[in-house]
DNA sequence: GACAGCATGTAATGAGTTACATGATTAA
DNA sequence: TTAATCATGTAACTCATTACATGCTGTC
């Protein structure tokens, strides 16, 4: 029986509340997708593996002549879970940014390529910026669908959050940055350059302090 | 033709200067793969790809009785490269964050998995912020290979030096939450998760007023 | 009568990973 | 002479993506 990651995010879901795909798609899209993003496809896919390792069931129902599917969890898939959780954590964060590979190639094309670079990723950022609060002001009406998870929510929330608003302010700060460019020397530039590296080194210097 | 983002990330080091296989994997390793993580085996395949295209060519050399392949970019590599670069980017950035959806489903389990979960997570960005840091203190000694680009890597090393900052930041503040749980009724914990919300709608709001 | 949203998939494909294999060179 | 590092891959696999395809239901 080998379970994936995308698997347990389902199983997750499924010990939440009973679901129906199209349900938990649209809910995957809305919560996990930025930290967790998978295709519509898999949402389907993953539950009928599920069922065949009898860690989940399906329940037809019916809205008209239109057939609804509704997967929910078994005991041996709340086992099964419990388990995973209490299973230290298989794989560390990792980042896909090909606009930053762009921003890292910069110096083979112009500084134009690098300001629109640049800018596309405030937009593809802004995005996530808006999902992130509309999801928060949820919470913060009390009308969120888990509203009585409010508090681990929020540690998530507040990393997605934190992320977007560290993503906007970099790719804002970087702009200007760039855009300054043309009024300095060679010197100039360079020294500018080198505040941002000292400044991240005391930062860490800071924390090996405390 | 049909090239992947990893073989633009290989051909743009290609175009920087020529490379070993060997050495490439290496700075890949030190340079990319925290915003773009291949398996080594992908760095050993794609110029092969790059050279059947005419993008790149091998040159073979030799120390002592031990072959060396040089892979160097061609002309042709060269405008293909500055093509790509001109191009809008195809894909916003991507996070994927297992230890996250452990926080997420952490409801399902016990607050000590949760705080294992984040320590977990302290421990993988310790190490992001130990490679950051050796990166920076390359370029403020003026020893780094590539020093001359120092303004546009200084614009990526702000980006993953703030970014590993963050979530390091970020961990440590969520584990003292949780601990600070048991001595906290109902009420307390969920004003005190609201308090995290509304902090960032705060942050939202300036935003959009700026 | 049309269109947005509900609901569920399949087929083809592929990019990338894991795990392994091999051997030469150099510094301790 | 042992270990680290230089150097280059292959084979098998699998997870996931893209791109459809289909049809019902409720509302304007």
């Amino acid at each position: 029986m080998k379970l994936t990651t995308t698997s347990y995010a389902i199983l997750g879901h499924l010990a939440l509340r009973p679901w129906t795909m199209y349900e938990l798609a649209a809910q995957m899209r809305n919560n996990v997708h930025y930290f967790f993003p998978r295709a519509e496809s898999q949402v389907y896919a993953e539950p009928k593996r599920l069922v065949g390792h009898g860690l989940a069931r399906v329940d037809k129902e019916s809205v008209g002549r239109r057939a609804r599917t509704i997967y929910s969890i078994t005991d041996a898939g709340r086992a099964e879970l419990e388990r995973w959780l209490a299973e230290r954590t298989a794989k560390g964060p990792t980042l896909e940014f090909e606009g930053l590979l762009r921003v890292f190639l910069a110096p083979l094309s112009s500084e134009s390529a690098l300001v629109d670079a640049l800018n596309r990723i405030r937009d593809d950022v802004s995005e996530m910026l808006e999902a992130v609060d509309r999801v928060g002001s949820e919470y913060v009406a009390g009308t969120a669908p888990f509203q009585r998870h409010a508090m681990t929510r929020s540690i998530v929330y507040d990393f997605l959050a934190s992320y977007a608003e560290l993503a906007d302010d970099w790719a804002r700060r970087s702009i200007a940055r760039v855009e300054a460019w043309p009024e300095l020397d060679d010197e100039a530039r360079h020294e500018e350059a080198m505040r941002i590296f000292r400044s991240h080194a005391r930062a860490a210097r800071r924390r090996r302090g405390a």
